[in-house]
DNA sequence: GTGGTATGGTGGTCATACCAATTAGTCTTC
DNA sequence: GAAGACTAATTGGTATGACCACCATACCAC
């Protein structure tokens, strides 16, 4: 007996899905502030009373955090499920890493070319903004400023591409990134030169992209994440290579001065 | 050093703790309906917006279930998994369900062509495996086992192309989807057609694996994406069609046969 | 029986006010 | 000049009281 359907119109439901949504695009990052309850409730049209009921729901989804006196910020976590077994993975098995630049090298090659295609004039907008970030960071020499700013353009251009999917694995596995495991990326690019490098890669894979070029783009990016594997294999064998000096040069300080260490 | 911890907790917070410890001890049992808000509230010596907060929390949870004009019920379900922030998303915006695809067609698409160039032995004897389990579950008519060797045949090739970090990705990509969210998915492809069709898309794909032909398998396979994305639609579409003319013959049907209908 | 219609209860939404926590700016004080 | 105390603005949290839309029931007229 097939009769109704039933689509019971709920506005707390309604605004949560929005919110979820911008979460979801990364219009919304992880860690950003929203506008406070009222202005928010005002610019949606809703009571604030609704707007908190859909607040109440997106906090008891974790996607949300809010503090008193501060205000609402969107959860750092974001990675669902996805990144603990590839957290593990990573940190037992170093050549993993290889794998792990090869897989974002295929979505973000696709994403390039996507985002060549049809990215919005305010997607293109913050690719660039990211790019020049990053420049003037290299220029000035300030190497984390440069490295976040280097996250921040491979995500615009996977977030111009429009794919929530994409977005939300990409975020995961920066996020994952950024949290112990590239340490050993990051002290092994303090190179000068293959900051530059990078940057000139970056500047390519932008030009690509404002002509509208979707395969050089995505060539463009996809040679950039080559070269980043290049040079992990190369600081890897470097690291090998002063590692051994250096347990030969602390295996003769300590001949000659055996100390005792403290324990714990 | 043990200084009390404070308990200073919301109370819409508290509220909802002492109404879901009711439910874990089965002072609420599945089914009940609470009393109403404005007694309850008053009952618990809260404002009625403060239990509403906590109800809301409790609702997001699915422990409870309201429906407007009746009240307030215990969910019977009970197990409703807690789900994460994608599944979530993909629930409440059904259009992400095609990014989904999408994505999935991307970096299956690379991990067939990588698997046509090489796979080993073993590898593609697991293919083959899963391709033949499902064909023959198709032709018993056996769809539950169908699907389930369907999902087993596109990790076959995913594990065969031997990226670690793809595998880990879509491995949970898969775990998030098999619970929930594929009822639709399943449920519009009780078509046996549709499922010849896979099945004659799969065996396209197996025969350029087994020659090592890498784009031709990549093409293959995102066509049985693509073509997946398309019957999705279809169903959406027909589903709705179909919700018409079933209601055009049921009412024909009691028209004729005018029978009493239980109520529960 | 049928359909209409009061009626009281229910959740949903709203506007307004006030409380409490946080933050930042300013001022004091040493 | 710097550490600390005070002040003011903004934020989320709670409380009221009201109104609406919905549902179930009982009742009424046909």
């Amino acid at each position: 007996m097939p009769f109704t359907p039933v689509a019971a119109a709920n506005i707390a439901e309604a605004a949560a899905a929005q919110i979820r949504e911008l979460i979801a695009h990364d219009v919304l990052a992880p860690g950003d502030t929203l506008p406070g309850e009222r202005a928010l409730a005002a610019r949606m049209g809703i009571s604030r009373t609704s707007l908190r009921a859909a607040l109440q729901t997106l906090t008891a989804e974790g996607l949300l955090i809010s503090r008193h006196g501060s205000g609402l910020r969107v959860a750092e976590d974001t990675a669902g499920g996805i990144s603990e077994p590839l957290e593990r993975l990573l940190a037992s098995t170093p050549d993993a890493f290889e794998d792990y630049i090869r897989f974002r090298s295929l979505i973000e090659g696709a994403s390039a070319a996507e985002a060549a295609r049809h990215a919005d004039r305010t997607a293109r907008a913050s690719i660039a903004r990211a790019h020049d970030a990053m420049a003037a960071a290299v220029g000035a020499g300030a190497l984390d400023a440069a490295a976040w700013a280097d996250a921040e353009f491979h995500m615009a251009i996977v977030e111009a591409a429009g794919n929530v999917v994409t977005i939300q694995i990409a975020r995961s596995l920066q996020t994952l990134m950024q949290r112990g495991i590239a340490q050993s990326h990051a002290e092994s690019q303090d190179d000068p030169e293959a900051w530059a490098a990078l940057v000139a890669q970056h500047t390519r894979i932008l030009a690509a992209l404002d002509a509208g070029e979707a395969e050089p783009a995505r060539r463009a990016m996809q040679d950039h994440l080559t070269f980043q594997i290049a040079l992990l294999r190369q600081t890897a064998a470097r690291v090998r290579q002063q590692d051994l000096s250096e347990r030969r040069l602390a295996w003769g300080a300590e001949k000659s001065a055996p100390k005792a260490r403290d324990g714990t």
